[in-house]
Formats: structure tokens, sequence, C-alpha cells
DNA sequence: CTTAGCACTCTCTTGTCGGGAGTGCTAAAT
DNA sequence: ATTTAGCACTCCCGACAAGAGAGTGCTAAG
């Protein structure tokens, strides 16, 4: 497996995994002969098939159909034999545009990338976006939400937005909730939530707050809003386009597990998490990835950062056989698109 | 048509009718029979519907085939035959406890009742927001969001949450936007957003407004944030239910045009557009809909009310094959939750 | 007016068959 | 010692036929 197959197994190898990728069918010896010039005759090409067989990266549905990919062989594909398409222009300028001109609202950003990726790749897109804690603030507001409930607002560097209430405190006047607005803002700045509930916390221990009513409320209110953290976004664009994979129309009862799988949030979390620790794009092939119900796809997932750490993955999910030369860069453009784009915010 | 079935045919064609819509399979003249125990012989019912299908109640899928109501057969039985059914009491709690417990958030809530409305019925359910410009405001907020940018929140008296991205304006102080917040208020509350920009509009061309330097950018900033109308929103939740539909299954293009359909916001609005104009609850059997290619499917939508007018509409989308005695009451109910809830705030 | 009877139509399933694609093996060719 | 031509073999797939099943329309009797 390791060391294995010499050069001209890793040619018909390679031809036959992008022949699959192209066509969705089992590829014959007579195929990969043509393809390579006549440079060898079929029976050969059929004696190389045989060993990569062995070797476990081919498999045949039956007897006599052609040799299809094993989810081994398109490991071993991606990690020794992928050559990167490179990015059309006008792809790269289309997702640039496209992160740029949204407004402020980091998820529309967001949105609008990840369908013009599932749209170029013909792919369903998904992004996860599941370190709210690790954005920092930039302004938060209180507003009166209704009777007896107060919005709490935060904006935070990247764009974000997040909303949290907080219930009861039905008397205080807009002009109560205009100090202890200005107040919070200035403890708040440039710190992420989690931190910002700490500092809270630390200042209600201090004396001074014992003895400012308002100060008090504002503090006990902050305390409380931000008691829960905020448990991540998720956004699935595209999901037409795995219409348009064969292999997904002819198996209506795989379709069905899919697009049930991408009502679950959970799922999707599960699918990407792993994209976002690895700094690098992660491929999860079949059964590699984490979730069961969907042991016949692939994942194709990066993070992207917001500053220095990663605070969230793009990717796309499709059938196995999927041009991952192409996919591949598409998916790492996009994630270092939206770092750049959440960096200079 | 109008007049026409005695009383002996309206009662076959309603069997007829419910046993196609609980088996999606065409009926035949023996069905009926047993199922009217036997008091009328098959053959009786043959002439039945042969009449019926003169009257274009009834199709043949083909000559030994059994029949099929027709859209106008569909039609015809919403409009008189129709025996609702009431609504199991856990069904109406738990729609009931899903709109309580969201948080103030509109959207939230309006999409978990519209999911569960969508898991109840086994239909995609959609929700339209369409009129964010009848809503009244409760409060509004200017936040900082990036050097150059400012961002107007502003929560409205149903718990809807409207963003607006004003560009430029580096150089305005947290304290400054801190006074134009309080100012903006002073104008807004009770308001709609056009009205409030009517106002504004009026404000400017006052005397004071020349002379009072931030009072002056406060107005033209809320001008410019206020100059274009919030285009509304969409939801689709439950889109795997319609899987649950044999008709759709079996053809694998329509699933895919029927899913292409929910990618577009503007297919959804035109789609449940009609509903919200109207009271009463709106049926739209397969061709009446406004959605060239969505003529073969039925939409069943209501509209719901913030206060005195209706603002969006709740609907659910399925093959004409709906069993509609049920579907019915629970859109209307859901659709009238939502207003009571939306009334409350 | 209802219904039993019957011939007829159409679909759907099952089985059979031949062609096509592709394989593996063997023996000859290089 | 490879490579390749040749060939028998396997399996799929589409076409075709036959039979069963469901349902109809019509006719004639009740």
């Amino acid at each position: 497996m390791g060391a294995g197959l010499d050069e001209r197994a890793t040619q018909v190898f390679r031809y036959i995994v992008e022949d699959y990728i192209a066509t969705a069918e089992p590829v014959g010896s007579r195929t990969i002969s043509k393809k390579m010039g006549q440079a060898l005759s079929p029976a050969t090409i059929r004696n190389i098939m045989a060993d990569l067989e062995e070797a476990g990266f081919l498999a045949q549905p039956h007897t006599s159909a052609g040799r299809v990919p094993t989810e081994a062989g398109f490991r071993y594909y991606i990690d020794h034999l992928l050559a990167r398409q490179s990015l059309e222009r006008s792809e790269t300028d289309r997702l640039s545009r496209a992160a740029e001109e949204g407004g402020t609202p980091a998820d529309e950003v967001v949105r609008q990338v990840s369908r013009l990726l599932s749209d170029l790749a013909r792919q369903a897109s998904v992004v996860v976006f599941s370190r709210p804690d690790q954005q920092v603030l930039r302004s938060l507001s209180l507003m009166r939400a209704s009777v007896d409930r107060i919005l709490l607002v935060a904006v935070m560097r990247g764009g974000w937005i997040q909303h949290r209430l907080i219930e009861g405190e039905p008397d205080l006047t807009p002009e109560d909730l205009e100090k202890i607005n200005a107040f919070l803002n200035g403890l708040a700045e440039g710190m992420t939530l989690p931190a910002l509930r700490a500092r809270i916390l630390h200042e209600l221990r201090q004396e001074k707050a014992r003895y400012d009513r308002l100060m008090h409320r504002a503090l006990t209110m902050g305390a409380r809003a931000l008691a829960d953290n905020a448990p991540g976004e998720v956004f699935v664009e595209g999901r037409a386009n795995i219409l348009e994979q064969p292999e997904f129309l002819e198996d209506v009862h795989r379709l069905k597990r899919i697009l049930r799988a991408f009502e679950e949030k959970s799922v999707i979390f599960r699918l990407l998490d792993r994209a976002i620790d690895s700094q690098a794009i992660q491929v999860s092939i079949g059964p590699e990835n984490p979730v069961e119900e969907l042991r016949d796809i692939s994942v194709v997932a990066a993070g992207y950062r917001q500053g220095p750490s990663t605070v969230g993955s793009i990717g796309l999910i499709g059938p196995v056989r999927m041009d991952y030369s192409r996919v591949i860069p598409l998916v790492e453009y996009t994630a270092s698109l939206l770092s750049t784009m959440f960096g200079q915010r």
C-alpha cells in the first residue's frame, strides 16, 4: 500500500480515477488504453488493473464490469496524485466580489459566498460558524424589545451580529438604558463575550458596584444575558445541486437520508467540525467523515480565520466521486477569502 | 358543473377523492363499492364514475386504470365537500408551545413554528414575511459596525429585527452616536419605517435642523438608512418532507424542479403572495398557483396579522393530492397562532 | 334504474434470450 | 520476461412475449 505502485500503474490509476470522476461509470481497460494513445494494449491494462485491485485501490461492481476506485483509492489519489486545477480568473473574481459587496452583517456575506461556491462546484455548500465566543466585540446595545424584555445586540469585529434576550426588567426607562449602554460599551470594546462576562462578574464583586444602583443593574443584566454561550450557526446553500449527481438521483432513499441530514444543524456541525481545528483543508471521503448516516458522501472543508483564531469552516458536500482537483482549490480559495475579509473588518 | 352532482354521485366522488388522497393510486369501482358497504354494485359505481368523468371531475390515466380526481375535481371537493378534521389536542399544544417559547427575535419563532407545521403535515412548509414596512417600531439603535460603517438596528413591535447599514460617517464618536440614538428614538417609537423616513425628511426641512449640527447629522443618516425598503423574508422548512410523497419520488425531474424553486426567494414570494391579501385561507391547486414552473403542486396558505394589517403568510407546499381536510385546519390554526402571538407583543 | 356477465384494454411482473462490454487466462510474439 | 492477441466466460441490460390482475364499457336481464 504505502510504497507500492510503479510509475506505470500510477499513470493508469490516475486515468481511471479521472475517467470515473468525469463519467460516474465503471472504467474498462479499452477506455484507458485508448486514452493513453494505445501505448499499452487493453490486455496489459487489465493486468495492471488486477494488481491495483489486489492493492485495494480498485473494485469491480460485478465480474464483467469495469473498475471503480475504492475509497482507499480515492484517498491515495488525493494524497499522492492530485493535480490541482488552477481556478479560472472569472471564478475567483466572482467569489471576491461576492465577499466584498455584502453588507456588514457577516451572515449575509457568508451565505452569499457559500451559495456562489455551491454553484461553481455544483455541489451543496455548507458553512459552519462555530466559535461565536472567540469573536471580539465592536459595540453593543441594549434595546427595549417588549414590555418586559430587553434585547442585547452585539456587533462583533468580523461583522457578525448576536442577539440575546433578557427577560424581566420592565421598569427601565429609555434613559436608564442609554446610560447602561454607555457604561457597558465602555467595558466591552475589544473583548470576547465570555471575557466580558468574566469582567462583569469581577466588577460585580468590586466595592463601588454595590453603591451605584444603575451600574449594579447594568452588570447583573449583562451577566444574565451572557450566561449561556451562543450555539454557533449553520448555513446550507445549494441543496438542489446534489441532484446534479447521477449517483444520488438513482437512489431516492439515499437522497432522502442526505436531505434529512441537511435539516439537522447538529449533523452539519459534526460534519465540518474537524475542519475548524486543522488549519489545512480537510477531505473526508465516505466513511472517514464523522457522521454515520452519511457514510457514503464526501466532505471537502476548510476553516476560516478571524484574526489569529479559526472561528468557522466552509465546505462542500457531494458524492465520493467528486472532482477533487477542482473542488479542493475552490474551497481553499473561498476559505482564505473569508479569512482575509474578516481580517480587514 | 356548478349545479350538477346529485347526492349519490357526490358521495361516490367524495370516497374517490379520499381514497386517492390516502393511497396516491387510481381508485376502481370495486373499492368504492366495498367502501360503501356494497350499497351499490361496482357496475353502478362505474356508471356514476363515467358521469363524473364527463363532468370533468375525474380522469383515467389509461383505459383500464381506476379513476383519479382532476384538478377541477379537487377544486370542487374543497369548495363543497370538504369535511374539516378537527386538530388533535396534542398538535395544537405543540404548536402553541413552539410559538410561546421562542425568544423575541420573531424570525426564530416563526421558523420554529413553521418547522413544526411542516412535520405535522408532512409537507414542506414555507413562511413569507413580506410587509416589513407595515411593522411598527419599538426602538432603534445606531451602532458602530466598522471603521466607516454604522449599523442601524430596529426592533419592531412584533419582535422582528431589522438591520440597515450606513456607509461612511467614520468620525462619529460613541458619544455622538448615543445622542443621535436618543434623538432618533424620540422620533421613532410607534411609527413604521417609511413613516419615520417621511417624518425625518419633514424635520430636515424645519428651521432648527439647520442650526443643530448633530441633529442635522442624525436626520440625514436616518434618511439614508431608510432610503430603500426592506425586501421581506422567506423561510423554507422541512424540505425533506416532500420526499415523503410518492408522486415526487417517482419523478426525479420534478423533484429537482421543486427543490430549485425552493432556492429562489422570489418564486416563494410569488407563491404565497396572494394569501397575504385575502384574509381567508388560500388553496391553490396545481395550475391555479401563480408560478409557472410549479404548475403541478398545491399551496395551502394563510396570512397572519400584526395588529390590524396582514404582514406575512405561512403555508404548506405539497402535491395536488394533499390531505386538505387536515392540512387546511392546520395552516389556519398556525396562522391565527402567529397573529395572536404578534398581537400580544 | 340496477346489476350480473363478459369481452376487452392496459399495465405490470416474470421469464427468456441475445448482444454488448468487460474480464481472466493462455499461448504466442517480441 | 513482458506484452499482446485470442478466446471462453460472466454479467448486465434491453427487448420481447406471455400471463396475471385490475378495471372498464356495454349489453341484456332483473
